[in-house]
DNA sequence: TATAAAGTTCCATTAAATGGAACTTGGGTT
DNA sequence: AACCCAAGTTCCATTTAATGGAACTTTATA
């Protein structure tokens, strides 16, 4: 093996929970001989990689790693232009928006603006739900066709909520409503008392797709702020279709969208 | 030399203005052979460190070093405090805000506020900047001893403006300025017709060391704001100052600043 | 479709990574 | 203050991966 492929295992150690690591954490963590571990962390810092916590043991990403990182956004252009969307709606209206991407059959959160209310939903960037159970996820998979969406789920699904779909023909039936109103819904999904709406915009050039999200706590929303909501990201959801040329965008159907519940 | 020191190679390439390499790029800007320069794009793609684009031969960082970049902010918890500050008096007074680290005589951006009016400063996140021709610089040198400070910059420096400093003397006469007033002042130095209010704060726990910048346009302050500003960020820095127990934190002390230009 | 540019694969050579064990360092305890 | 244990580092022979030149393939351009 690569000391690359190690390297990277290193990356994957941190998370939300875990800010930096020692060579006990990688023993530990990845099952590497602590003769390994202890080079391969002054390497990486030798390198640029890590940095150590000041005069400790202990290792976190460095400033390199935030600087590439960050640029990510501008390298996929079509997330800079999504979260410009999000960040203007989310300003305007208070509440909690981000833009998410999908890796299989979860959504990772990219970007996001957190809301201004006192009861408002959080999202830590990096954090996975499934996609199936959550509006993103299905404003996503509502770009691919059917087959593609069985193919993602060869083996079904667990609703983690009553509200979720229950089975892959639910989601299809679900997903074909997202294609016809150009939207996507979720409440009480991945996450209890929040509502979220969501619509998916892609650029063909590149491959990206990317999800645009507003979310809520459930009860806080009345019909006509939901309707503006669903109005906003639509409208720049197609400004951003229309740029990137993006043929498999579902454009709002507000005629469905004012009757829904 | 290690593969591991090459791929942080190939991180070094991104930039503001690249952000994704072909193979080409790497024998040109790194002048590594094209072999290498293909097996290493593949092989950090196939580890997850870097992304094709859509299905081009163009390669950019991937969503793990986004999301583990994103991490430094909260590994140096720091940061994560003074962005909180920063964030809220540019939410508050419109202008642009930042939150900057030093390294060596160079001073980067970590994260930023971009401001409300249609005059703003912007500043791109990861850009360098000299520390003595600038506010957030000078606040961090002010940190060091007069001995460090001459350490830093033996064969002297260049200024780039008139209003920056002259030589070391005179930089040392505003790094006292500094220590005593516990805000630093900018205008017209790196940048011309921006004016910055910064101010210095550490953690000894970790050695991290922040500077709070408050930017705008030369012209567009009033007194009583810029007073305002200045009690805003000392205020906040003050506070995380004494959550770190900082020793070298240096307060505000409004006497002198009031009598300031 | 010809041609050049860009990218990939192959191979023997060279250099780095590995893991076990011995060694050192640092914190906490009696 | 000497001791102990856990954590981290260094050493070494062995194994494994990286290297760069050249031949080959693919892709873009006229």
């Amino acid at each position: 093996m690569s000391i690359l492929s190690s390297a990277v295992d290193v990356l994957r150690c941190f998370s939300s929970t875990r800010h930096d690591v020692t060579v006990t954490d990688l023993v530990t963590l990845l099952g590497m001989p602590k003769s390994n571990a202890s080079r391969l962390l002054r390497a990486m810092r030798d390198e640029g990689l890590l940095e150590t916590v000041g005069e400790s043991k202990r290792y976190r990403p460095s400033l390199l790693l935030n600087q590439v990182g960050h640029l990510y956004r501008f390298a996929a252009s079509l997330i800079d232009r999504a979260d410009a969307v999000v960040g203007a709606i989310s300003d305007r209206i208070g509440h909690t928006g981000y833009v998410s991407v999908r890796r299989g059959t979860e959504i990772v959160a990219v970007t996001a603006h957190p809301g201004r209310h006192a009861l408002r939903v959080v999202t830590s960037i990096g954090d996975r739900i499934p996609a199936f159970a959550s509006s993103t996820g299905r404003a996503l998979l509502a770009r691919l066709t059917d087959d593609e969406v069985r193919a993602l789920y060869p083996a079904g699904f667990t609703p983690p909520s009553e509200t979720a779909p229950r089975d892959i023909d639910d989601l299809l039936d679900r997903l074909a409503r997202v294609r016809d109103e150009g939207f996507a819904e979720s409440r009480d999904e991945a996450v209890r008392g929040v509502r979220a709406l969501s619509v998916a915009v892609g650029d063909p050039a590149t491959g990206d797709e990317v999800a645009l999200c507003l979310s809520f706590p459930a009860a806080t929303v009345e019909p006509a702020e939901r309707l503006a909501i669903i109005r906003s990201l639509g409208e720049g959801a197609a400004e951003i279709a229309s740029l990137t040329k993006d043929k498999r965008f579902h454009p709002l159907n507000l005629a469905i969208a004012e009757t829904a519940p």
